[in-house]
DNA sequence: CCAGTTTTCGCCTTATAATCGAAAACATGG
DNA sequence: CCATGTTTTCGATTATAAGGCGAAAACTGG
């Protein structure tokens, strides 16, 4: 489960009490139930611990399976990947915290890998699919986006760009009002939504496209040598 | 498994002799045992049908669970994507044959679902990645590679184009030997190979990257209106 | 009304991909 | 041995997308 809530890319742990690993940080998580899919039973595992309602997208990622992973016999586990919104704060047990990706307290087993798993996927996507509507609030200013994405991205973005890229390709459209001012004045920002809240991949990374072209410019033609 | 040994991808699937769904063709796998992780199980599955030897590459895909995938008591199929060169035929046993992906015969339980999976994740993958190593012969010429990719990806691939971009990218280096001239005549073409025969993506497909850019040329300045 | 601040937008440059046609390099038949 | 057909290769051009920069726009507060 990630969020940005203050420009800083966050995880959920909560702290074991009982051993193995007491006192270590871990990832929700728990036995899957014979009638539930591991969907399923993501979503109930992490309605032990926050609102399922404020995750607005979880997906598999892969399977950790090493014999030694966990002492004792040996589980399996389907991590997955859990967003949710930069402006909700969702009520978490008394064991539980959110911690910055790159300040991970002491982890349990090979959760600390798994968070890097995440946070790749997260990164990967927001690149190629519409996947920021799982980050952002419903409505916000180009630059509060931009804000999100540098954290989630680790680099710096700019707004310019930002805004051009995801226009161009449809996912971000305006909602037609404005933000208020911020303390030290300057021009109100316009507020965007995305325009559609279930991943899409936006560019099928398609670098071998298909000729499906239909350029009609006429060319002129080179004369011969 | 997948291969694409004459212009159309294949699937290699075995014809199950016992109920449940007895006559239906099913992807090859087995249970996972103690002390391996599901790589290590994927891999002696492969055995029993395949010289895994001849097998280039090998990913996870993703968990199947839902409660009632296959008769009886739950089972969960962790689904893995291999690939073997087109220029290798591997002996497999008498209950096993190549499919083509386009024309399925009956399957069994959800590996259709999981045949579509593999296919779609070859495509992506062979955009971004250098992952045609896995489908391509040690070398090989432009126009085979392009018969190659145009079958993965189900549309016209030019050569001119699928040279440039691989070459640009360096994932894609010529040995400097030509191949014999087909029957018809016609210039020898040039000999490639794959400069990495292990994954490795060569566009992150960062579409807001970094500013890291060097850019030294004088703009002239726009006169004020 | 003016200075300060932030957003927005247009123009330009750069990077990469797609298209097209001609030249190169071979085989074969007259 | 030359003309012709065939296939590959390569250069020139166009097309599309992304990044950079600065000016104009639109607000606040004195």
């Amino acid at each position: 489960m990630l969020r940005i809530p203050a420009g800083a890319l966050q995880v959920l742990l909560w702290q074991r009490a009982q051993p193995p690993q007491a006192g270590d940080w871990a990832l929700p998580g728990g036995a899957l139930r014979g009638d539930e899919d591991v969907e399923a039973s993501v979503r109930r595992q992490l309605a032990e611990k926050v609102d399922v309602r404020e995750v607005a997208h979880v997906e598999q990622l892969a399977v950790f399976s090493a014999p030694d992973r966990v002492p004792g016999p040996r589980r399996l586990a389907t991590a997955f990947l859990g967003l949710v919104p930069a402006d909700v704060d969702p009520a978490v047990p008394p064991d539980t915290r959110w911690h910055e990706v790159t300040k991970l307290p002491p982890t349990a087993f090979d959760h600390a890998a798994i968070v890097c798993r995440a946070r790749d996927r997260l990164r990967a996507k927001l690149s190629y699919t519409n996947l920021g509507f799982a980050i952002a609030p419903a409505e916000f200013t180009v630059s509060a986006l931009r804000v999100l994405y540098s954290a989630a991205l680790g680099h710096q973005v700019t707004s310019t760009n930002l805004q051009r890229v995801l226009t161009r390709r449809g996912v971000l459209e305006p909602t037609g009002a404005t933000a208020m001012p911020g303390p030290a004045g300057g021009r109100p920002a316009a507020l965007f939504r995305f325009a559609d809240r279930r991943l899409r991949v936006t560019d099928p990374f398609a670098v071998l496209r298909p000729p499906a072209r239909s350029s009609s410019h006429a060319r002129r033609p080179r004369p011969p040598r």
